[in-house]
DNA sequence: GAACGTCGTGAGAGCGCTCTCACGGTGTGA
DNA sequence: TCACACCGTGAGAGCGCTCTCACGACGTTC
């Protein structure tokens, strides 16, 4: 069986008795055509089921037209973490208007070989990286492939020449541990983020030091990884550890709910025996019972800042990072 | 300024002292390339920062290269509603390994122009669609430009000629119907989901088929769009005509968390007083408050069905429409 | 009636790549 | 020593499209 061959603009060209030239014309809708010729092309078209060639009109003419977000992590992770959620619908709301496309990229954190190959394979015009652990080496490829690019959370590595937006994580952390220090609490704790990621040192570093201005001990440390299962877990080691913990610091609220959750099935109040602040005032955070007092994330607007700035770099306009301010959201949970 | 013009192969064969061919060969791990020559043009594509230009490689070598997934729902909700996130995941995770890369394309239901012109204009090789409404004319430019295509969940507007994978919805109504008979319910409603879609509509039908077979009146409706908002909505306008309501049938899990919050906040206690049978088995309906006795809908299965589906249609193996079973998974809350 | 636009159209180059074909050089067997 | 296979390489065609340029057929103007 031969391979069925698409038609081509010749074949609409030849159905509609004029050359390529016109045709093209019409399918662009270039205004400078005969009406007779518009219409024998546009039932030539309908006729053939004619689709424009994509890679043979991009070739001549080389407009961006697709720029991947590209997420290292595993992708029911992506779809269930509210962060990623948002992140990506906020990224693809913006882009909405313009006629480049977006281009999903997943894959286990440990994996990033298809996603190298996938950015090296020039499948795409730019890049938004989200989420850096300590071991991704998709910034290497970036940079020696020269493609345009923003990551959104600073690379774990630091700079890498690569610009990013990021929300001040340091600042939030801070503010959480003088929160909870002003409402009293004196045996406080922190589940912290994944530690290869610079979201989860920093907003450590940011509690210890809010701990450590306020003269109280820094050590009731436990880590989690941003998942949720992490965070149920991570309570109770520090439960384990100091049964008087009264306030509580965890670095997402994804983290937060399941941790409320435990303490709640092991009969501990919240806020009454343990104050809890969450960070990124996800939709989870009003839903929760009690309410989330937690750090504002502010995802829309780092998706927005990534986009323009990745649209600036494929425009050749260079770019510098961006780090966006947090603030305390009071709600019930401390 | 004279625009920056991206190295080509040509570039990097002169640089490093070969033939275009020969640099071809090497890009492409032909292995009968002698080892200098490999080196020379290994170095000079770093040096140069060289990415192929997809578009040219494949106007010559036609293969498949992208395929759509195409959700005419807006943005944030397709990313907050776990059946369209876990069915994303899915499908991304059944391509993983596939060369094929998985593009998103979203937008109001009233909007379908953006993915019209898209769809048409050639920059992808098959689309999945998920969720069909009655007023959208997609599945006319599938059939216009003979692109291949997969429904997920049948189009309301019947056969198209494209093939689609659905679960049974008419079944799983049915089986709703019936359990919340057997439970000895009398006053049994019902929330429905968006009725200009298929599931919406099949899901009622079937549930009006249990009640009928039973003898009890089958009038108590309510509809629903799917979303968490309309469920709340909807439970309280169904308590409204009739408060002695004892049985609730809702057309998701993601509408029924939110029937049931609304249900507990009248101090209506569910199941006692109301026993509820919501539709996804979505994760949320084990970690709600009664555990949710739900129908099965094996989006998995789905989401590697019409990949497969689709994959075969692109090697021009013709698909039919697949309907998968559905099964109540009883829990707590009815 | 000549000179000059304007408008619709076609011929043809060329985008960056892959792949076929041809060719010279080297190794192997008779 | 010659015939032949084989291997690494280069020349060149051509994928489907856009876009420039040229050209003929008409007005329009003086």
């Amino acid at each position: 069986m031969p391979a069925k061959r698409l038609p081509t603009l010749e074949d609409v060209a030849a159905r509609a008795g004029v050359s390529r030239a016109t045709a093209s014309r019409v399918v662009n809708m270039d205004p400078r055509v005969g009406s007779a010729a518009r219409e024998a092309v546009q039932t030539a078209v309908t006729e053939l089921g004619y689709r424009p060639n994509r890679n043979a009109r991009s070739l001549v003419r080389p407009e961006p037209d697709s720029i991947a977000v590209v997420v290292p992590e595993a992708e029911d992770r992506v779809f269930t973490d509210p962060f990623f959620a948002s992140l990506l619908a906020s990224i693809t709301q913006s882009l909405a208007d313009s006629p480049v496309q977006v281009l999903l990229a997943m894959g286990q954190p440990g994996n990033s070989l298809k996603i190298e190959r996938y950015l090296r394979g020039g499948y795409t015009d730019g890049a938004i990286v989200v989420s850096h652990h300590r071991d991704d080496h998709i910034w290497q490829v970036l940079t020696e492939t020269r493609l345009p690019a923003v990551y959104v959370g600073r690379p774990y590595v630091g700079d890498v020449g690569i610009p990013y937006v990021d929300v001040n994580n340091h600042a939030g952390g801070r503010l959480a541990a003088e929160h909870l220090v002003t409402a009293g609490r004196r045996c406080i704790g922190t589940i912290t983020g994944a530690m290869d990621m610079a979201a989860g040192e920093d907003r450590l570093a940011g509690w210890r030091q809010g701990l450590h201005e306020a003269g109280l001990p820094d050590d009731l440390v436990e880590h989690g990884d941003f998942s949720s299962e992490s965070g149920a877990q991570a309570v109770a080691r520090l439960l384990a550890r100091q049964p008087e913990l009264d306030g509580l610091f965890v670095a997402s609220d994804l983290m937060a709910v399941a941790a409320i959750h435990e303490l709640q099935g092991r009969g501990i109040r919240v806020p009454e025996d343990v104050a809890v602040v969450g960070f990124d005032d996800s939709q989870a955070a009003q839903l929760t019972r009690p309410p989330l007092t937690t750090l504002q994330n502010p995802v829309a607007q780092m998706a927005t800042t990534a986009v323009s700035m990745l649209m600036g770099l494929l425009e050749e306009q260079p770019a510098s990072s961006v780090v966006l301010e947090t603030e305390l959201v009071h709600r019930a949970s401390a």
